[in-house]
DNA sequence: GACGTAATGTACGAACTAGTACGTCACTTA
DNA sequence: TAAGTGACGTACTAGTTCGTACATTACGTC
């Protein structure tokens, strides 16, 4: 027990602790940053949000960008774990990239504040990524994933398209962040709530669907009918 | 003639003129908004980077926030006006569609500025546009022709899939917009320079393949193998 | 139980930033 | 050509915001 009257008035049980003081200052900081971007987080309203001061956030992190760099370590972190702890090999290949876009769907879905800081780096034009080497030095198992399963697809013979693993997760992310990043302004803009709870089920579909549809289109590479398209311009 | 040696050093020529004034800053703040975000951009740099100073953006704007209003009302009415400008009824539907699709990835490409503008806005969680009865207060030209060419195709039997306009534009603008947007993060963690001039051809034909992939699929609606959507989760 | 160090809190400062008070000038109109 | 008003510039202020100097306390170790 700690001497009564003398410590903190918000937690007399808190022991010190550098870990967790470290991994809620990383908390919090996640919030704040993806809630307000990183020039509109302020040092002082993260800090007032935790148990801590802001004297710890400098002496653990040494600053806002390189807190801001830590919460977009760990964010992306955090989902190359999901991503690792994927197992799709078992399926076959239609049913592995519905399964890899309904999960990377719902991954979005459950993570909107990593979806927010991403678009906030982009804003910044990734110069705070391009700092980390954590960030930088590393493989991307979706892209592998997706590699695979494409190779095993083409074999069977039941893949026609010729996209690559890099431009089919681009396709399947773009969906799936515009739902999430843009869904303020398009519900305002065309009055349609992306994210409804009850929408939701159709988008995840209508994404497979698309992914699917095109991976298996009879036209093969190309789609067939690109005549109109140096016409139109 | 101005009385010589008594205007600014700038441009002894330079005359008093509102509009000019007016444009000019809508101009420049655009520019800040858009490289910046709101918080991160200042008034101080506006003003510095105009020929006139920071009185002018009260007197003619009021506030930095008002400011960031006008800048989004401009950037609005100027796809509007594209959207509006777009002729496709002569067209066949299929045709009509892939041009649709090319024009919006085309005016991405060209106004990366506007859609760092619309992720700002969403990281506000776009507060700002819904203070401008300017923006909320319009219909929107995009969807009324999607629709009006979604229906033509119906009508022709080319067109089998059950997405509605709003769907169809989401589904388009999210590739286009994620292509431009998040170029940055996608660059520097995938390697892949999503905007590369190179590769931008590759990517609005493979938008146009799906689009029209996925409205002409001879599955129809559903895509059909929407078995193992729900065997895997 | 003394001691050294990691962990933590308080108070403050320098620089920045949005916004404004005040004054001047140019151009139109009668 | 005189006057009135819209257009414009300078200099300043109040509040904010990142960062830090300095002081203190808790906890492991010997």
């Amino acid at each position: 027990m700690s001497p009564p009257g003398r410590s903190t008035a918000v937690d007399p049980e808190r022991r010190r602790d550098a870990e967790r003081t470290k991994a809620e200052i990383l908390k919090i900081a996640t919030e704040e940053f993806a809630q307000r971007g990183y020039a509109g987080a302020r040092v002082d309203e993260i800090a007032a949000r935790t148990q801590t001061t802001k004297r710890m956030i400098y002496y653990y992190f040494g600053g806002k960008e390189r807190l801001y760099i830590a919460v977009l370590e760990s964010a992306y972190a955090e989902i190359r774990v999901a991503e690792q702890s994927l197992a799709v090999e078992h399926l076959d290949p239609v049913s592995a990239i519905r399964t890899l876009a309904e999960v990377t769907f719902d991954h979005h879905e459950s993570h909107p504040d990593f979806v927010r800081l991403v678009s906030t780096e982009n804003i910044h034009r990734a110069e705070h990524i391009a700092k980390s080497q954590a960030l930088t030095n590393l493989t991307n198992p979706a892209i592998d994933l997706i590699a695979t399963v494409l190779e095993a697809g083409r074999e069977q013979g039941v893949f026609t398209a010729d996209i690559d693993a890099v431009d089919l997760h681009m396709l399947i992310s773009s969906f799936c962040f515009f739902r999430v990043a843009n869904r303020h302004t398009f519900g305002t803009l065309f009055g349609r709530d992306l994210t409804d709870p009850a929408r939701r089920d159709h988008y995840r579909q209508m994404l497979g669907d698309i992914v699917v549809g095109h991976l298996t289109s009879p036209g093969g590479a190309g789609g067939g009918t690109s005549g109109p398209t140096t016409a139109a311009r």
